[in-house]
RNA sequence: GUGGCUGUAGCUCAGUUGGUUAGAGCGUCCGGUUGUGGUCCGGAAGGUCGCGGGUUCAACCCCCGUCAGCCACCCCA
């Protein structure tokens, strides 16, 4: 074997394969999660957008914020004729960029827009984290009202009870907004310090350059110094502080559940107010199925003159994916023909082209050997393709002007005018358009 | 990026204290007389034992490196 999928990234085939220890579903399987969450986009009615998987890495530096992992370490960077771009890392800057570029605003309204596809991070892969992985999330952009954080927090648990996953955990929390912001770093600093030589390296450069991010520390030497640290809700001002109690009165409301946890905050610079995250105990150590909030200060930062309230999340197929098998999910397996058409000698084999191609104008799903081969292999192969009927011609058939159907699960098989073929086949259970759901269990 | 575990046919795995033509099951292909599958029987193809060095008369087995997967950390979806 010559080459190789690169380092953390995967096929997509027809059937499910594991790397090693993902599984990695077919494509249906994909399509089908993928309509799963268009359907409930369209519910919500948010609209899709598709941005470039490539983007100015100055976009999703100021974006995303230079002091992250992110933008720090896991880039993709691509460089050509002195610009310098990257595999996007998440979505969220490039749809704020699509929305200004576009001048989406001028549609009228605050803009309800999701998306799904691929993003890179250079990480070490683990099971459920891969290099170039897949996400859906929405940006419902142009709205500082708490309903637009209802909505948005609504429509990821429907997602998720579209899917049937449950046994998760939202947990929420206000960061504030960024004038709240220095007071409480200042404070946590103030904490901080005097123990420094007990945090971490990497902790003690966030004194520095991010105090919020010790707050999420597993260290549990850390955890201990976070007892009597100052609390993030304590330095809300009155707007946020009010923002973040009608969100919540809105879930309540709504009945989503969801548990405040005063210690969440987020890795990537934009958030502002509302953060959430949505994990599960079944994933190990990738815990979150998906994360987001609110990021009013993000436009500004990609250059808009005006700010741009905007709230958000993003999830991730693959650990969906793992929770979809954690709960006994059946996928749906790869679409099957309808019919399968076994050709015996030249003469048979040059009709059947004609006969392919006139099934499949009236619609069936038509597969057949190529190469001539023998019956026994003909009939096997039709037996593995899953279709319900092999149609069988030969120089008989030719001369008589019909074939034999044959039903596959049956066993019992028929002769059919050539020219009724399309009409007798298509009576059968034809019903494939919607294709097969998943079994919940 | 750090640490640990793993790496033999498409898949799941065997492979004796290093010893000379590396095996099995499943799968694939062909066949079991002239045109019929899912069972059965027979046969075949398929492996530079992840890759590269080293030790040795001799290495799939030992040593080093490297790549990849997995697990944990970090971080994140």
């Amino acid at each position: 074997m010559a080459f190789q999928t690169i380092r953390g990234t995967f096929d997509v085939l027809p059937d499910a394969h594991d790397t090693g220890g993902s599984e990695i579903p077919g494509a249906a399987a994909w399509r089908w999660a993928e309509g799963v969450v268009r359907g409930t986009m369209a519910r919500f009615a948010f609209q899709e957008v598709r941005t470039p998987v490539l983007e100015p890495l100055d976009l999703v530096a100021r974006g995303v914020g230079a002091t992250t992992d992110i933008v720090s370490k896991e880039m993709f960077v691509v460089e050509r004729s002195k610009e310098a771009y990257v595999l996007r890392p998440e979505v969220t800057a490039p749809v704020m960029r699509a929305y200004l570029q576009h001048h989406l605003d001028q549609r009228g309204g605050a803009q309800r827009l999701f998306y799904i596809g691929p993003c890179f991070r250079a990480e070490r892969p683990q099971k459920g984290r891969f290099r170039q992985f897949h996400q859906w999330g929405t940006e419902l952009i142009g709205s500082d009202d708490p309903g637009a954080d209802a909505e948005t927090v609504a429509n990821l648990r429907a997602v998720y009870d579209a899917f049937g996953i449950t046994g998760t955990r939202l947990r929420l929390n206000s960061i504030g907004d960024a004038a709240d912001r220095p007071a409480f770093r200042d404070a946590l600093r103030e904490h901080f310090a005097p123990h420094a030589d007990q945090l971490s390296e990497t902790s003690r450069q966030r004194l520095d350059t991010n105090p919020l991010r010790i707050l999420d520390t597993k260290d549990p030497a850390e955890r201990a110094l976070l007892d009597g640290a100052p609390v993030l809700t304590d330095f809300l001002g009155d707007a946020a502080r009010d923002h973040h109690d009608r969100v919540k009165t809105l879930l309540d409301g709504l009945g989503v559940p969801y548990v405040e946890d005063p210690l969440l905050v987020r890795g990537l610079d934009y958030y502002t107010r509302t953060v959430f995250e949505l994990e599960s105990d079944a994933l190990g150590a990738q815990g979150a199925l998906a994360a987001g909030g609110r990021y009013d200060g993000l436009a500004q930062a990609v250059g808009s003159k005006r700010p741009v309230p905007a709230v958000g999340y993003a999830a991730g197929f693959e650990r969906l994916f793992i929770a979809l098998a954690e709960a006994g999910t059946t996928l749906p397996a790869a679409p099957t023909p309808d019919v399968f058409l076994v050709c015996l000698g030249d003469a048979a084999e040059a009709a059947g082209f004609g006969i392919a191609q006139a099934l499949r104008q009236s619609g069936l799903a038509v597969d057949f050997a190529l190469g001539g081969r023998s019956v026994k292999a003909q009939m096997k192969a039709a037996d593995r393709s899953g279709a319900a009927h092999a149609v069988v011609i030969g120089d008989d058939e030719l001369a008589a002007g019909a074939a034999q159907v044959r039903d596959l699960g049956a066993s019992e098989q028929r002769p059919v005018p050539i020219a009724e073929l399309a009409v007798v086949l298509s009576a059968g259970p034809a019903a494939r358009e919607s294709g097969p759901s998943p079994v919940h269990g």
